[in-house]
DNA sequence: CCAAACATGTAACGGGTTACATGATTAC
DNA sequence: GTAATCATGTAACCCGTTACATGTTTGG
């Protein structure tokens, strides 16, 4: 149940229409929780009937008219009760680790690349992060107030550091399991 | 589209009742994998109906009597596919983050004790880890055939130490915010 | 005999994904 | 006018969670 306490949050930052929110989630907001357009408007729908958001007048509301809302006391009230409330960290699910446990069982055939693979991905996004982190938190430009965004963005990049450490790791792990000559399959 | 695999995965290491994969999901394959009862033999049931596993022959199968399966070659066949496939990493969904960026809007209070509480978490599960690691891949017994396993859960290990290291930045950088006497609430 | 533990399920529901539908605005 | 883009939605499906149901074996 996050993702409506999501869109609180990224509404109480900004006022914006489903799309711009969609937008929003595939950028700063996408990288600890992703949402689907799909998701989001049928979200909204919901804070709305419940009174949480609220959908700002507009001359003739139809259907692919822009729709701007924001967030009414009750919303504001609700994302700050869960936010102090314990939750548990979710069940791992992961399945780059799944994939190398069963590789163990049924040959490393084709894991390699994949890894690789995985190392770019996850080197482009540190990239990513890094960048933001010195057009916002550059020397001289970190404000007080940015100080938890700033400990967020750091959580990422320490996140991807692990990622491309590990899997590198696990790169160099099967090159010696599989030989020079490329994967054998079957193990 | 994974747990069918993770249950692929189990059963080729050790042919198992519905019970028994419950208890090793709640154990070193739910370490990165986790999955209850009821989605496992929800699974097990469509696994046989498309012939990928099969339950050993019972001489009375019936409601609460035991049911033993193996995987099928088909099964094999399946994972081995799966395993060699390429799959993007599933969108980020981190809870905690959101919450520390939902604290920037709506205040922090409560959420140094909870970052604290997760703390412990963490470290209760990097506990288990090194324990795990001692007693498996101690001094002279890291065999060549589990190679994977170990690099799995050093995996693990390196991600516990992740959380650790950035949760106490975090609860350093929340009490510099609240000050010593305590939360504020609305910062 | 009865309780506890073992063991296998069913049903209902919400979240996330994929595919598709529909209307409004803008640029050419 | 019409194509592209902006914008909001609907529908179907599967996965994960919660609550509940039912039968079997074991120990006292």
């Amino acid at each position: 149940m996050s993702l409506p306490h999501a869109i609180l949050t990224a509404l109480l930052e900004k006022p914006s229409s489903g799309l711009e929110l969609t937008r929003r989630f595939d950028r700063s907001i996408g990288y600890f929780w992703s949402a689907s357009h799909q998701q989001i408007y049928r979200e909204l729908g919901r804070l709305e009937r419940d009174g949480l958001v609220r959908a700002l007048p507009a001359e003739k509301p139809a259907r692919g008219r822009r729709k701007e809302y924001d967030v009414l006391p009750a919303g504001r009230a609700e994302l700050a009760r869960w936010t102090a409330e314990p939750h548990d960290p979710r069940p791992q699910r992961d399945p780059l680790t799944l994939r190398l446990r069963a590789a163990a069982v049924v040959g490393t055939a084709g894991l390699r690349a994949e890894l690789e693979r995985h190392v770019r991905l996850h080197r482009r996004r540190l990239a990513e992060y890094e960048e933001i982190e010195e057009r916002d938190f550059g020397p001289g430009r970190d404000a007080a107030a940015d100080r938890l965004r700033h400990l967020v963005l750091r959580g990422g990049i320490a996140q991807e550091t692990f990622w491309i450490g590990w899997l590198t790791e696990a790169v160099e792990e099967l090159g010696e399991l599989e030989g020079p000559e490329g994967p054998e399959g079957q193990a």
